[in-house]
DNA sequence: CGGCTATTTGAGTCTAGTCAAAGCCTGTGG
DNA sequence: CCACAGGCTTTGACTAGACTCAAATAGCCG
């Protein structure tokens, strides 16, 4: 037996489906329902092995406000995001705060680490959420290891994101930082419709530490960008984006 | 077998050590003289199996001023620098720079890209390097799970430093900059002497590019620290720290 | 309707950028 | 050995974009 062209030799041999408990069986179900499962790490998997995965996963709620990882503690888990979405960050000692990026349904967190986490997380929503205890998930890549090859291309992908954000706090001017964020975010949410409005979960405050500017200038340059006919802004958290193309030559997202 | 290709199936049976040609035990032997030999990627195999990736490694010199990686193109490499040291960058439209890192030996350069790179290498000194197809490497890894998974700790690494560039990008003052980067840079090139001065192989642009900086006001900070006795400029772009404490402190590096 | 938080707007300041010029190395060739 | 050219770096004067401080406004939820 191959799976994602690796010989996987035995391996369903062992575990039947028929021999899993009822426990396993039925967060199994849970699994395949779950908004995620064919998103980053759980898409690694087939049907029939997902198991392995499931098995090893803790499930659990987070409330919005709540830290659930610390900078500086032991990195002993990763985690998937099932549901809500959070902020990732990193603070200095008098309490300037950087926030290295937002993830929401389908993300995975907890690989910029080595023995200890090098970043914070808080969730910005509720947050419904897989935990990966990450001697278990070892356990998992060693007999699937297109598992680790997955999280092989995430990682990959986040450095991009990465430099692209460099290259955003390093060189780009308030205007294009806040222009290049709306259409990244609009890029990452596309569903359906390009001209409903994007639903912006964070507050100001988390988008001013996201972009390396403070809540007066973000909230100036939207002003500006509304005045311009670029976007519209309402009051809930929501903006549209009336003009894709000036927002993209705004922003010098080329990409 | 084929190498270049995917299929390796029975390869470790077929060519043995004693069947190696004298071209590939050549390399082999300049593999173990190298001085990327124990450090990253070539690191994860023992003397034993090395020949996999000696004979996966295409070797070759890179000038100063060459570039070896070109932002957009198809990402069919990766590079393993065993001489010399590069800086990878992001450019914008107008020709702003971000530089997103300096590589030097043992350091693994290729991660940060999806179908294409999402960043430029350039030489800033004469490089010797391995260039790895990406299928080809692909085919090791499928042998030697162990790479995939060092590949995975190298990224991990490169996340957590580049969370720390956002952090000093969209957070910290110049001084704050210039002093996070040499106490970063001496904790890299730590060797041997503590009060040995730092080797600085670019010039005052590229530390500014990679600092959110200009070259003046790089230059005004150096200044600044001189004047301050913390560090000693000397005219050949080496830099001493005299006083490690105070540049750790204003450079908010407690990590 | 209040009380609270989040956001917007305004006025003034400051850090770092821009423009300009001088100084300093390094290598070359007389 | 010295003069010169070129690039790199430093320093100075001024500017501008974003920050700080402050106040007004707008949502939200009891």
């Amino acid at each position: 037996m191959t799976v994602g062209g690796i010989d996987l030799s035995g391996s369903a041999t062992i575990v039947r489906p028929a021999a899993i408990n009822i426990l396993s069986r039925h967060e199994l179900e849970a699994c395949k329902r779950c908004d995620a499962r064919h998103q980053g790490l759980c898409d690694a998997l087939h049907d029939d092995d997902l198991h392995f995965l499931s098995d090893a996963a803790h499930r659990s709620a987070i409330a919005k406000g709540e830290v659930f990882v610390t900078e500086g503690n032991p990195a002993r888990n990763f985690f998937n995001i099932n549901q809500g979405a959070a902020k990732l960050y990193m603070d200095l000692a008098d309490g300037r705060r950087q926030i290295t990026g937002f993830v929401g349904v389908g993300d995975f967190v907890g690989l910029a680490a080595g023995t200890r986490y090098a970043f914070s997380a808080e969730a910005i929503e509720p947050v419904q959420l897989c935990r990966f205890d990450r001697i278990e998930l070892r356990a998992v890549s060693a007999r699937f290891p297109v598992i680790e090859r997955r999280l092989l291309e995430i990682a990959s992908h986040e450095l991009v994101i990465a430099q692209e954000q460099m290259l955003l706090l390093g060189r780009k001017t308030a205007i294009e930082r806040v222009a290049s964020f709306l259409e990244g975010w609009y890029r990452r949410t596309l569903c359906a419709d390009p001209g409903a409005p994007l639903d912006l979960p964070m507050l100001r405050g988390d988008l001013a530490e996201y972009l390396g500017l403070t809540i007066e200038t973000v909230s100036r340059v939207l002003a500006s960008l509304r005045r311009q006919g670029v976007v519209a802004v309402a009051a809930d958290h929501r903006i549209s984006i009336l003009d894709h193309a000036r927002l993209a030559a705004i922003g010098q997202t080329f990409a």
